[in-house]
DNA sequence: GTCAGGAGGGCAC
DNA sequence: TTCAGACGAATTCGG
DNA sequence: CCGAATTCGTCTGAAGTGCCCTCCTGAC
């Protein structure tokens, strides 16, 4: 802490200095008039676009080096070319031909090597945490007192071995494919399919049959049959769901029973089997407790309820390494140490607790138990609230046992990082309920695989996955979803459970596209559209019907992308619902993006203008920012859903049924595009008006469905900073560095970046930078600069910021952005364009690092004003600002 | 007791 | 938002 | 024709800027 105190203090005096420098200037360039040309960006990005289209190039080479003349503004003319030549063809046609890229070069044997290295890395992580102590053999023997383990060695031994259930894929697939053969030659028809490990397919072959599975669903184990908590297996093979679970019919589920899991989950790296471990457990809930399922869904997604309901934990790091401290009798730098070296506080906090010694144990978690007090957490606010958290977390925490505090306190920071996200557990879920099928009379089947061929049983996994994930797509809302699996089965599901009005579907998302030649192949045969990008915000617009057959105007919402409720942050724009809707619209959900605009000089306005809108409650009296609706979908229409229609569908009955107001409602400016130069050409204009560049979408055929289920990126976007050689790329000096988690913990995660100032001889700070790095560049970085640490910023940095460690600048690297954005965070700049603003990067990533420059050559700040100016987005709205002052 | 500024959290992109 | 890595499925290649 | 190799799409988790909202803290 001291430390980095020292380090702030020079910085900020010399950034206090600056400061006042540049309030002396006067405001001279704060705006620039329009018609003054730049040698900045625009020109040469806009020049690049043509020329992008226009070259066929030839083959990938490997990258041009840029003169140094360029000093690393804009790498405009010399484009290097797109991988992809051009061609029409599929895209897998062209396998032989480009025989360069970076995973060719690499010889098999370097990746496999690769490959092994990180799965044992992953192994080891979760075996050696055998934190099993006395206190916890006490705790398992409260709940289960005929079972209880003998102490410590029983215990350590399945904790460790337990995640060695994978093995590397080379020998993985060898082992597999053999025991697969011999499966073929045994009369047992399970589920050899989903089986990956070695010891589960060789158990399978050998044939032998549960004959006692259906009878065992009836019977109740008595306590001291039941499989010690802490020794759960769900990854188990041959699992069943009823002898092999550790809690009792009908009693709540443990919550380690879900930490165990979870455990071995983050122990896999093969999502098949990460799929069948999470089923097996989900097979015990649905058997044993499925009143639990909808928590346990919940925990293992790290949802607390659908978006909509706005319930956020509220909670984050810094707070629960207070109570982490707090709980364990530790110091709060003690535990930042930790997690600056585990790169991971769950786990710091699981080892903190296991060290620790309880003289009363609490109760044992259940998982209901622990859900509900995370809800009960994000429910508390008003004064004093924080600490009201802290205590109900610090409740939570020191009744954890084994690694439950690991999960606990992942969930709290609302990222389990296990490898296991929404598309898995649908995925487990289908698994489940294939095996285990719930419905009107609860589970009367244990293992409905049997007498089923692996495929046949594949194929009815896929079917039901495919009937789960539609429903959830339309309707993403686990209680409503489960309930009707409880109840009805799969095959109720679509019957109960369907897109309406009020509860917002998973939106269609776009794939980066990085070349022109991506879209022709894509939709080779096929009619497609482009639209314009407008950079604003989603918005899905929802109308239920009223009682007559108008639609209902008071409760018409809308929602964000991400499913969250923002009826309140846009009243304007629900008032004028009327104008847009025709009279032959009784209800309606549409698809658009909500974007900033400037009404007197009918100009959209940058996305940063959009942001300062007033999120809740906002009044519309208040409304500083006005927006225009940009309608691009209409994904159900009086009463119908149309997402199973085709775009060009869809399309006409959006025009048929609705109406355009200038500046207010707009359909997106589109054109059927058939050939490179028109979509070169609409792609200019697209970005001339201010847009981000084109969405591409097919307009017939199965493709052209709004089918998040089976494709949620089904459309392609297009922007000029994914083109090889178009955007905006500067040369950085790197300045600092912040310490990595996660995966990337004891590497350096993300570093600091500065312009040079020629004026002030200055290393102004511009971003950081996270992003790009493949893991061995990121590796071998981290080396190359740790020597360069300093103990102080030198006394010409300037930066809002200071990262965790401050590097000498002799390092320049190549960096991508999408745009620049004036900056009250970074001081790049500061003063040449705002008097106290600086600028900033919009979504930097790392291209490559430039040994070949010296820091006294990189990108300056004169050079980042101009390219902050010379942005369409800017000139464009150059007069608008003037009456948006507070903005800029 | 009130108020302003700051920090942390969450959500857009 | 961007990006890279791992996996799994689909496709192509080669003996 | 079959197994090996290659390629592509999907899923996941690293990381970015910048804004508003909420709550805490310290000054008056």
């Amino acid at each position: 802490m001291n430390t980095i105190l020292k380090l702030l203090v020079p910085c900020r005096l010399a950034l206090q200095v600056q400061q006042r420098a540049t309030r002396l200037l006067p405001g001279l360039l704060h705006r620039v008039p329009p018609n003054l040309t730049y040698v900045g960006t625009r020109t040469m990005a806009q020049r690049s676009i043509t020329s992008f289209f226009k070259a066929t190039p030839p083959k990938p080479v490997v990258k041009e080096e840029k003169s140094d003349q360029d000093n690393g503004i804009v790498n405009g003319d010399n484009s290097p070319g797109s991988p992809e030549n051009g061609k029409t063809k599929r895209p897998r046609l062209e396998s032989s031909d480009s025989d360069l890229s970076p995973k060719k070069q690499q010889s098999p044997a370097d990746s496999k090597h690769k490959k092994k290295r990180v799965k044992r890395q992953r192994i080891e992580s979760s075996g050696s945490e055998a934190e099993v102590s006395l206190e916890k053999d006490v705790l398992v023997a409260n709940i289960m007192p005929d079972t209880s383990p003998s102490p410590d060695k029983p215990q350590i031994k399945v904790e460790k071995q337990s995640p060695k259930t994978y093995q590397s894929p080379k020998s993985k697939k060898k082992k597999i494919l053999t025991e697969l053969n011999n499966i073929k030659k045994s009369p047992s028809p399970k589920k050899i399919k989903k089986e990956t490990s070695k010891e589960e397919a060789k158990r399978k072959s050998t044939g032998k049959e549960d004959k006692s599975d259906e009878k065992s669903n009836e019977e109740t184990l008595s306590p001291e049959q039941l499989v010690p908590e802490a020794e759960y297996e769900p990854s188990k093979a041959r699992y069943h769901p009823v002898r092999d679970a550790c809690w009792a019919r009908g009693r709540p589920v443990p919550y380690l029973a879900l930490a165990r899991t979870l455990e071995l989950v983050e122990a896999t790296s093969a999502r098949l089997k990460i799929v069948d471990t999470l089923a097996n457990y989900l097979r015990s809930v649905l058997a044993l407790t499925p009143e639990d399922l909808l928590a346990s869904v919940y925990l293992c997604l790290n949802q607390l309820a659908p978006a909509y309901e706005g319930l956020e934990l509220g909670v984050a790091e810094s707070y629960l390494m207070k109570a982490v401290a707090g709980s364990t009798g530790r110091t709060l730098a003690q535990v930042r140490a930790g997690v600056a070296r585990e790169g991971d506080l769950g786990r710091v906090a699981e080892a903190a607790r296991a060290a620790q010694r309880t003289m009363f144990p609490a109760p044992p978690l259940t998982l209901r138990g622990v859900f509900a007090a995370l809800q009960d957490i994000a429910r508390t606010t008003g004064q004093a609230s924080m600490s009201k958290k802290i205590s109900k977390i610090q409740t939570l925490y020191v009744a954890c046992r084994h690694s439950e505090a690991r999960y606990l306190i992942r969930s709290l920071e609302g990222k389990l990082r296990i490898g296991l996200a929404e598309q898995s557990v649908l995925q487990a879920l289908a698994v489940a309920v294939t095996l285990t099928p719930p419905g009107p009379g609860g589970v009367t089947q244990l293992d409905a695989s049997k007498g089923m061929s692996p495929e046949q049983f594949k194929a009815r996994v896929d079917a039901n996955a495919l009937t789960i994930k539609s429903t959830y797509c339309q309707c993403p809302h686990y209680g409503r979803l489960l309930g009707a699996l409880l109840d009805h089965g799969v095959a109720g599901l679509p019957q109960h459970v369907r897109l309406q009005p009020g509860i917002p579907l998973k939106p269609m998302l776009a794939h980066p596209s990085k070349n022109v030649s991506h879209i022709f192949d894509r939709f080779e045969h096929e009619q497609f559209t482009c639209e314009w990008k407008y950079d604003g915000e989603r918005a899905q617009i929802h109308v239920p019907a009223g009682p007559g057959a108008a639609p209902d105007l008071l409760r018409a919402a809308v929602f964000s992308r991400n499913q969250e409720n923002n009826t309140s942050k846009y009243p304007d724009i629900l008032r004028r619902l009327p104008a847009l809707l025709k009279g032959s619209v009784t209800s309606c959900v549409l698809d658009c993006e909500a974007v900033a605009y400037d009404t007197e000089n009918k100009q959209i306005l940058p996305f940063q203008v959009l942001s300062t809108r007033k999120r809740k409650e906002a009044r519309e009296e208040d409304i500083r920012v006005q927006v225009c609706v940009y309608v691009f979908d209409l994904l159900y229409l009086n009463g119908d859903s149309t997402v199973h229609r085709p775009l060009a569908e869809r399309r006409e009955l959006l025009r048929e049924h609705f109406q355009e107001t200038p500046g207010e409602w707009q359909f997106a400016t589109s054109r059927d595009c058939t050939s490179v130069e028109e979509v070169q050409q609409f792609m200019e204009e697209a970005v001339k008006n201010s847009c981000e560049g084109l969405m591409v979408k097919a307009l017939s055929g199965d493709q052209a469905r709004y089918d998040i289920a089976r494709r949620s990126h089904n459309w392609l976007k297009l922007k000029k900073d994914y083109l090889e050689g178009v955007g905006d790329t500067l040369d950085l000096v790197v300045i600092g560095a912040y310490l990595g988690r996660g995966k990337r913990a004891g590497l350096y995660g993300g570093f600091l970046l500065a312009c040079r100032d020629a004026d002030s001889e200055q290393f102004q700070a511009l971003c950081k930078i996270g992003t790009g790095f493949s893991d061995d560049a990121l590796r071998s970085l981290t080396d190359e600069l740790r020597p360069l640490a300093l103990d102080a910023p030198r006394p010409y940095y300037v930066s809002g910021a200071a990262p965790d460690v401050w590097l000498d600048a002799a390092a320049v690297w190549e960096v991508r952005a999408a745009d620049l954005s004036l900056s009250p965070a970074h001081r790049a700049a500061i003063g040449r364009v705002a008097p106290d603003k600086g600028i900033s990067l919009r979504f930097p990533r790392f291209v490559r690092a430039r040994p070949d420059k010296k820091p006294e050559q990189a990108t300056t700040a004169a050079q980042v004003a101009d390219m902050y100016l010379a942005q369409d987005q800017v000139r464009n709205s150059a007069v608008a600002v003037n009456n948006y002052d507070d903005f800029y």
